[in-house]
DNA sequence: ACCTGAACACCGTTCAAGT
DNA sequence: ACCTGAACACCGTTCAAGT
């Protein structure tokens, strides 16, 4: 009964639907809706990062003036909670015949989580500054749920959830901005080796000419399931 | 030999030095630094936030004129990673005169880190976008000497500093980030638990008002340091 | 109900000068 | 060597209108 609470679907046009025959896109543009912007916005992110978006821009891309937007929308900021959102969805694991493993659930639905976030690099940055949408809300109960049938204490299940949390946020916002300047982080590991001297160990290891981003993320990730559930 | 490689030193005022008896702070404006403009750029970041920080504002607070920064600094993305850098320096755990735990040191330069940050809110948020200063990297290669001389395996040590870096960067931002709209997080809650068909579990556990951040930041980490290195 | 242009109060940075 | 103001090409958003 409390399904449709949020705003999305609200003050969509309609136009096409009642007093007209659903006319199958008239080939101009097909006017503005909250779906169209917050699908524009994404591309617009995706093609020019988060500095990219412009409420002038995103106006231009869609075919209208600057400030058409603030009929559907309150600010800027309502368009990133909305794309962000947008982009987090998760369809579920993959449903084989058998029972799921929890370690095999959680790890999957993670990875699907950091994927997600790789595949639009803004998102990572903005996801903790913002409101928890429903997406996300799922996901972390997810987590929640799945913890608690593995056997973990209730005392301990807000910290696992937010240990886990944690864990994939730093990764994914660390691999998405490392990412921008592969440059950068060889002309770092170079100055580093040169002064090997003071950064002995870390020069040793190359750990900022590691690569293998999705393993290491692995591997961090069953250091920490290790820690949150022992021996299972 | 090669220490003073960092701009730092090289442009800031010689004025007080050569030709002028070192006339005592002479009362009024003392002029341009890079030293006083990171410091003033820090106050700024301090009191108004990362947008708070403007180079016509930082201009103004120096008594200069907006253009004045830029003989001594490239860019604002440059003041940003000063301010970052001069805000990450780690004196080192306290000298008891017996040995440390690997694990209390562990802890302790961590916790230290995450306090820093807090301190300085802005901080979290734009370190994993800027390049790794040298009070960074030093705590990067404690990080990695300590845990080599706890017995991690040379193959696991990469994925060992850089799970913690992720673990921290996670929890400390997200903390940052939640501390500005403790509004938002109850009225989240308060959604959440209308919804509680949705969201049983989550909503049981009260995640989100869950308010004892230290407390979950040191449990997070002890799973994570329990699975890194266990049974020591 | 939906969209618009002009205007306001800002940005970071380039440039040609000043001292 | 150090500092400056004017100017350029932008921002998000308010407002008073248009249809």
């Amino acid at each position: 009964m409390a399904a449709k609470r949020s705003s999305a679907g609200s003050r969509t046009s309609r136009r096409t639907g009642a007093s007209r025959p659903p006319a199958p896109e008239p080939a101009g543009e097909p006017s503005l809706s909250l779906e169209r912007i917050v699908a524009a916005a994404v591309e617009l992110l995706d093609a020019q990062g988060l500095d990219g978006l412009t409420m002038r821009r995103l106006a231009d891309r869609l075919g209208a003036g600057a400030m058409s937007l603030y009929w559907h929308v309150g600010s800027k900021g309502e368009v990133l909670d909305l794309a962000l959102d947008a982009v987090l969805a998760y369809r579920g694991a993959p449903q084989t015949g058998r029972a799921r493993d929890w370690r095999a659930e959680v790890v999957h639905m993670l990875e699907d989580w950091r994927a997600c976030m790789l595949r639009h690099p803004w998102s990572a940055s903005l996801l903790p500054r913002r409101a928890l949408g429903p997406n996300i809300l799922a996901r972390l109960e997810l987590l929640g749920e799945t913890l608690s049938r593995a056997g973990v204490a209730e005392a301990d299940l807000n910290a696992g959830i937010w240990s886990l949390w944690n864990y994939v946020m730093g990764a994914t916002i660390t691999r998405g901005s490392f990412d921008l300047s592969d440059e950068d982080r060889a002309a770092a590991q170079r100055r580093l080796t040169e002064l090997g001297q003071h950064y002995p160990t870390i020069a040793g290891t190359r750990l900022l000419l590691d690569d293998d981003w999705d393993g290491a993320f692995r591997k961090g990730l069953d250091f920490l399931l290790d820690g949150i559930a022992p021996g299972r």
